[in-house]
DNA sequence: ATGAAAGCGCTAACAC
DNA sequence: GTGTTAGCGCTTTCAT
């Protein structure tokens, strides 16, 4: 283990102070050019590497920006990591991503981890499986900016991005209508997760837009995975009256109705249309191909990391949260087009 | 922004010396139990929230582990993260990720960061994008143990844990070869990179067993996205005389070129057949389903994370490192069986 | 079982 | 333009 290097031995080596080391290698203004170089090629010699620790502990900031990701093996996370990733970057902040695994004890502890490391901020996504926000209250308290995103919550008190989940619901559910489905399932998350409330809501929004009745034997709540998908449509199947269509929460869910489809011998779209939510990256390339939401992945990240700076600038503490909605892209591809227009 | 609350604020409120209440929280054997039990207390009414950067500045570790993922947006990459997340938190480490978006400066930015913020180890899967290694030996230089996983380097001196890549060609194209396919394409990954160099060698190696010759226009060298498995398999049906097999780097390389044969019109399995690589969660779903090879992602975060601890607790510093390989396994789904045994 | 004191490496307020 | 000084909040000898 190499000795540390510190500002201390480039200060002796120069003959100068410690204090000259440090703003000559942050820049600062009233240092000589000449001092800055001379500091420079020393520290470039003996491989200083600063330590942010203690630049942190003094200073009281980080610049680093915590983000909280239910799971790094959905393709939408990690995108949305990308956007929140660009503009820290141009800031000079730093991303460091944890994630929660979907549940509330992992959230408690990527909170945890992220006050004790001092973030200057955290964003975040809530995981399904949390129920009380008391940890993200806890952040607030402390003085460290909080964004939501995507799994956003209002009583959290904190901005927040998020995509218009009743109107992509609305459109998804408008659009089997269109194509001449009538008895539309529904395959939704933990509804007390408020994203998945508020899909549900777009939904029924549209059926009654269309006269449908909401019929309560056609909603399902599963857990949004592929497994989870699978086993509600094979319940929606077994129904006196199973459903012609179904709306799905997420895109994997969708999966695993498609696979329950496929398995009963049904053929999609022509006897039963199904739509996703997400856009995720295989949709595009699953027979048949999977309609499905953009969420604006990138520009959600971006959004997310200006509100951040706006917070953390003190541009709106005290007045309300500012809460960003994106509109939602409408993506038809074959699972749900029934209605061959041209050809 | 509340005041912090320190260690200070509890021994005052309590009459007794910062140390001891350091040590309290520390559960610290010198410690009385009474005391102990007075110090959660007066901790949790404050809401006293410990400061790891002052503990790490002056201790000297962080618990942390940092973790370099090429792109949070591959599915093998949670996925082997959850390996590593459940030894580390077991011993009592947090997991923090950096995304190098395969390039060599975002891979030098995450050593940077870790670096900076003194991580206590760093685990590591090369960038694409890397030719110059010199930022993973200043970790090694500064101490601070690095082990690598999956695209790994032997140059680079380090544990590592990696799978037996070469013989994962192998098998996979002796399975094609098996099906009966012989005039088989090869679309790598760039070649400079030691995880395709093996693969290749294993997928020559199975030729040579056939005695096929290597036909150097079956190689295509590509980017492993979606878009270059595309045009590498364009390019190949181009070819006077186009393959009737294609083995693939990576499963996201697979899935375009699959979308390049169903564009041409040409039957997979049945004139074409096709296998990728990474067993990616979409491949069961897909039509044809694609076969591929399965990398054993959570065992080898498991292992990477164990290197880790072996290291740290100094077993073999200095002594060769050691190099774990898992072997691969071949999971034969649809778009490679041409022969139909039984039914 | 607890206290006293020193210091991890850096930054910032105040000198000059 | 640079030096001095005083900590940031914690851990860790060494005492007692």
């Amino acid at each position: 283990m190499a000795k540390k290097v510190t500002i201390h031995d480039i200060a002796r080596e120069l003959q100068v102070n410690a204090a000259t080391v440090s703003r000559a290698l942050n820049d600062h203004p009233a240092i000589s050019a000449r001092t800055k170089e001379a500091v420079r090629k020393v520290a470039r010699r003996l491989h200083y590497q600063p330590n942010s620790i203690a630049a942190s502990l003094r200073s009281g900031r980080s610049r680093i920006l915590g983000v909280l990701i239910p799971s790094a093996e959905i393709t939408f996370f990690g995108s949305v990591v990308h956007g929140i990733e660009r503009v820290a970057a141009a800031e000079g902040y730093t991303v460091l991503i944890y994630q929660t695994n979907e549940s509330e004890e992992g959230e408690r502890k990527g909170v945890e981890t992220f006050l004790r490391s001092r973030v200057d901020g955290v964003l975040a996504s809530i995981a399904k499986g949390t129920r009380d926000l008391a940890h993200l209250q806890d952040l607030k308290r402390r003085g460290v900016p909080l964004v939501l995103f995507d799994r956003v919550s209002a009583e959290a008190g904190v901005p927040s991005v998020s995509i218009n989940d009743s109107a992509a619901a609305f459109m998804a559910t408008e659009h089997l209508l269109q194509q001449g489905y009538r008895r539309i399932a529904y395959i939704s998350g933990p509804l007390h997760v408020p994203i998945w409330k508020e899909r549900l809501k777009g939904h029924r929004k549209a059926l009654k837009k269309y006269g449908l009745p909401a019929d309560r034997a056609l909603l399902r709540e599963g857990d949004v995975s592929i497994g989870s998908g699978a086993a509600c449509m094979e319940a929606l199947l077994r129904l006196p009256e199973p459903p012609d269509a179904v709306c799905c929460v997420e895109d994997y869910t969708a999966l695993g109705a498609l696979q329950a489809l496929r398995r009963a011998g049904i053929a999609v779209p022509g006897q039963v249309g199904i739509i996703g939510f997400a856009n995720e990256l295989f949709g595009q390339y699953i027979e048949p191909a999977l309609s499905t939401i953009d969420q604006q992945t990138i520009r959600m990240g971006e959004e997310a990391a200006r509100l951040f700076f706006e917070l953390s600038a003190g541009k709106f503490y005290g007045s309300a949260p500012r809460h960003i909605v994106l509109e939602p892209q409408l993506i038809i591809r074959q699972s749900s087009v029934k209605i061959h227009t041209a050809s």
